[in-house]
DNA sequence: GATGAATGAGGTTTCATTCAT
DNA sequence: GATGAATGAAACCTCATTCAT
């Protein structure tokens, strides 16, 4: 199984998110990854501590050791998710993309799609767990827009006018621009990764069709 | 409050999907309305059958009487949303759609996007439910993969073909057209409903912002 | 065992207070039961709603249909027991005493005697019960404040000025009065009952020196 | 707060009791000084190791170091308390009181008042602790018995006899005499203690009401 | 001596479901 | 058909106590 796999991921946010300290014990680890699995398959609510303690291989005490009460363990697992989740690396990069003349737009939507891909692949439970129950857990709703800070809002803004002024785009209010690359990209990755096994995907030739289609959706005519 | 409209659609979408007009007594559809309300308020799991026969106003049993468990009570609900979500309104207008030589894909692609919208904001209790309950009932996955039959996809893939033939969209495999008109439409609809009531929104605007650009990106170069 | 018999005497309670109705179920009769007994014995918190549910013959579940959370089913039983500890025979047949010339502080003093003695006899374990827990339930104190209403307590101070007008005893604020006879008998009914069985006492000859005490203290020299 | 005094009182006694001085533990003082306070509080049973670690700022672990179990602690802040309460001055100087023929049964009493009342609001959380404890362990109970031992109670019923062969009091049983002035004497600290501060209460006043009627109540015809 | 993580038994409470009325 | 009291399993959580460090 790869678990491990997960909480090495989740442990990554959790660094970059709270700049570092880790200092989980080995203990703690093996119960968010209980949790983290058993949250992404049978949902928060349908999930009893007994059945993470068991899987983790803890009493079911040490649970309530670490985490008050079994939400306290669900926000635990997502806050660094949200906060790594509206802060895409645009974030980190932007300076790059926009000190560079050269990049152009095209390669720009190419960057957000691979990075994007990675993440999700990297954290497909964590997602899965918070587009659950996001609308369950009005504290997730606050964590959520805490985290929509103006900063690389404003920076994507930016971003976006550049392009617009450079004439390689459409010009749209920037919500709307971001919203139909969104909508795209985001489409093209659900479906990509809900499609059951047995059905023929070429997923190179998916995502240029992706790709190609919103280039063409906001070029300037 | 609208639970009677509610139930008035839920019965709308029954009917349709099984024919016969049903026959609930007036309990019954108490019961349908209150756990619609509830199950989309909290989740599946997290509503109590109490709470459910409470805000029904009848008798715990009487729930029991109806539906032999509390998932029985989901799947009744759900069966035949799934059914008219997988239905669009294509399968009923199709042939006419076709006949009629002088629609042009502009305005199918406003049709199925007004068509849609009006499902939406019709069901919005009955698709969360369903989108949140999906992921973690198998029953429910067969029964969408039951309803995923194959007439209206036939039907679709001869209307795309039959606008690819008079070259008003681009020649791409109908399921890639598909994907790339709903990611849009759906990422419209979605963000419009789910902005909070403080963000300013100009709807016609929006939409039509999101029909040019599916227009762009489809279209013949 | 003589359980049944408190709690035929706490439903005497419960229905003077309440004006009656009563219709407490077979099964709710037995909660009360067993919980006087075990809350008695070793106290409110450490009882255990197991403990009670097993005396009791119902499951535990039982318990929790009819009182909210276990400190609802202490309040329940003690709420009445409060009303009547506090409102004492004077209530009911203070006119009686006071029409009645004749009636000296004597003959009141032995029938306040003999009225608390059986109160107290009747009910050692209800009384025990609100002894142990009133300090720690500010509910419990709010329910007894509740309770010290101004009418019986006026009417008690009428009958105190009564026998002083009369010269039957001392000219002390009515307040000092009640204390003195009240410390006196409470220390009285108090030794009695809890005197082990191997110590001699003849109750007869200690209540005459008790009472004698008493007049004798509050006796006009 | 008043903490480290209730810590200094509880040693003294400790030091009276088991004559040498203990030698506790800076943390042992912390112990026993916020299990005081929290079993005064909310009862031994409702009160848990944690809290007590909690307050008292030392590990959980550290309690069960000092004392084996959670009831050892009761135990061994009891102990001195029962001594001292059954061991009222009269044992320690008594031999000067009944060699002084000069002292008259007044004065005893208010002595005993005077030393009572401080003893009671030097140790009013403790008295709280022992008399809501008692009820509920027999090994209390075995405690008080074996402080009630022959000797100071001998000294006791010399001292009664003493003033009643001076004629300064009535002719009964010495432990009716103890009994009625006790009981006086208790009611009057009682409500003293018990009376919420919004409420008039000359003390000197009632505590010279409460001797005269004791003084009355006894005095030989 | 002191710590505090870990335990597992047991606490209170909730829940879906049954069944006599 | 409808009720709602009753159930007991299982939920979440607390607790006194242990033990490796």
């Amino acid at each position: 199984m790869d678990g491990g796999f997960i909480v090495m991921e989740w442990e990554a946010l959790l660094e970059r998110s709270n700049g570092l300290d880790g200092k989980l014990t080995e203990k703690q680890k093996r119960i968010i990854q209980a949790a983290i699995q058993i949250f992404a398959e049978k949902g928060f609510s349908a999930t009893s501590t007994n059945e993470i303690a068991r899987k983790a291989g803890v009493a079911e005490g040490t649970i309530f050791r670490h985490y008050k009460t079994k939400k306290d363990l669900l926000i635990t697992i997502i806050e660094p998710v949200i906060q790594n989740i509206l802060a895409p690396f645009i974030v980190q990069d932007l300076d790059k993309v926009l000190d560079q003349e050269y990049t152009n737009f095209e390669d720009f939507l190419r960057a957000v799609e691979q990075n994007r891909k990675q993440f999700l692949e990297n954290n497909l439970s964590l997602i899965k767990i918070i587009l659950q129950e996001i609308p369950f857990h009005p504290e997730l709703k606050e964590l959520f827009k805490q985290y929509v800070t103006p900063e690389p809002l404003a920076k994507l803004d930016a971003l976006i006018k550049h392009f617009q002024e450079k004439g390689e785009i459409i010009d749209l209010p920037t919500y709307s621009v971001i919203r139909l690359i969104g909508s795209s990209i985001i489409g093209y990755l659900f479906v990509r990764n809900m499609i059951p096994s047995d059905v023929v995907w070429d997923d190179e030739q998916e995502r240029e069709r992706t790709l190609q289609f919103v280039l063409r959706g906001l070029k300037v005519e």
